[in-house]
DNA sequence: CATGAATGAGCTTTCATTCAT
DNA sequence: CATGAATGAAAGCTCATTCAT
């Protein structure tokens, strides 16, 4: 892939987290990229299709980062893995979380992300319940829910409720909370 | 207040939800509302300001919905009883409430509303925290961090991740959790 | 209708015979027209319903002048009447008749105008059909099909072919073939 | 010739016959005739240059067609001969014919190919003129931009204005009436 | 309180053409 | 001969906002 289309990719992610999809044109995006108009559309269909293809790469990378939990250590270990990797993702990459919310949440850009969200969805539950089929076959699902509710809601008062939200604090009570599952 | 004023308020807030604020523009909001133009800037200065007059007037419903919460009863029941609230107005006003995370999550209509997001996370704080003073003044802060994630997490994962969430098994799930705290 | 969308549709007719529909822009027609970009959309869905406007007023006309020849007199002062008309219009608007032609035989406006284009041949056939069925019951089908072809041809020859035509002489040659007809 | 010049001619007649000349864009020749820009820029100067060499073919494929026509034949013959040519032709190559007329009404190209418009006229002209002027020196003049007239008039009402136009029947009408000249 | 004509900046997208490889 | 990345101008169209009536 060539460099002037990474460029673009990097410089639209960083511009659609910051301003938004709709609030970001194209002309600002090439102005950023140091690139023309004509550039753009020739590497890429449309804006729809950068944003696509954007949200995509992150996709794979969400699903790489799930592989690498299930290993063969205890379930509670793996847990524990699975929060400590989550909430560093989620103070290195504020943005790019910011990002996905802003997309998944926006109606024009959901109705066109659609299939990745619902594959992202299923992607992240499987991985869960991966972990609590080990500890209750019965119960699995349910905590599976409970699980994600929490590190969701987590995140999402964490980068866009509270101002000064206590991140360390609370992600220690998640720690300690599923430290021991019987 | 006007009856066309009301229109205007309800048909935009109708429209805001369904298609997200960029993607609705103020000639959608007349065509809908059966009013001209001129009409609409004669009771709002900005479109901005149809967003915040929206936005504040769920806010006061909230503030309301939250002191009747503030019972003499027992803070296991209050909780219960903030639970069944909350679970009922996500399945009632679904549509409202993926406007109010559409909004708090897209840049633009983010900083317009900067004031009235903090103002509605304290309202909610204080009230969950004066339920948890009750049973442990040391850890009331930590428990009702945990509490507001689960309950944002639960509603986002209804609202716009799950195409079929199991909201009910969820809801009996932490309805239990939360019935007996020492 | 107002004064400034006449303006358009005035400026819209001069540019679109003299450049042709694809080269016209609206920047232009604005331009000519001393209005904005903002107005003309304001009056006109479209670039495209403005050809239809215009095209539509021109086929009324036409309509207006088919029916003035079917009066009480004789057929062939009716056909001799059709031909002074339509030779005069033919010098008068020649501008017009080339962007019609010029409509006509482009496939993008061709789609866009079929009906208004089926609609032109029907009553001009008619209007022919009528006076030839009062010469002969039997052949007005050809006759009438042979009259129109003359007439495009000659339209299309003095219009678009043949730098310098000789209209006058063939109007006199059309004329003196169609003064006695059995 | 080389073959990929050959294949880009005959692809970009083709769409610009169905398509129109401005809405043909160069991307679009080279898609479909599986070639890059460079190379068709390889070949000719410009987009315009393309249809210069169309255009070019077929007035060259015209000249060809009328000498065969002047034969040693008796007038009257010569002329039953080249309408049945011209209606055969008119059928077998419908598009090419209405793509003619679209470039030639058109004022953008019509302005490119001004010249080989005049030319092609001339050629016609004095092919008809060659076998009116065995029959009537002083008429055939006024003959010729009559026939010629006739016979564009048949082709345009056949091509672009009447559905389900007669072509047969008017094709015979005109033999009967060109087969007896004192 | 009510209308809708009018503005002008900005939007996404298209396109003929050039040029380094 | 052949490719396709890259350009920049211009296209059709949208939109929040203003203002005379």
């Amino acid at each position: 892939m060539s460099d002037k289309k990474n460029k673009v990719i990097e410089i639209a992610t960083m511009l659609f987290a910051k301003n938004g999809f709709e609030n970001t044109s194209m002309a600002n995006i090439c102005l950023e990229a140091n690139v023309s108009k004509g550039l753009v559309y020739h590497h890429f269909k449309s804006k729809e299709s950068i944003l696509v293809e954007i949200f995509t790469q992150v996709t794979n990378q969400m699903a790489e980062m799930g592989e690498k939990t299930t290993s063969s250590s205890k379930p509670e270990a793996q847990i524990q893995q699975l929060i400590e990797i989550i909430f560093s993702q989620l103070k290195k990459d504020k943005h790019l979380f910011q990002f996905n919310l802003n997309v998944m949440f926006q109606p024009t850009t959901r109705k066109i992300l659609h299939e990745q969200i619902e594959q992202r969805a299923n992607i992240l539950f499987k991985s869960v319940k991966g972990i609590f089929d080990q500890i209750s076959a019965e119960r699995s699902n349910v905590l599976s829910y409970m699980f994600i509710a929490e590190i969701d809601g987590i995140a999402l008062n964490y980068l866009s409720i509270f101002d000064d939200y206590p991140l360390e604090m609370v992600k220690e009570e998640l720690l300690k909370k599923y430290r021991n599952l019987k």
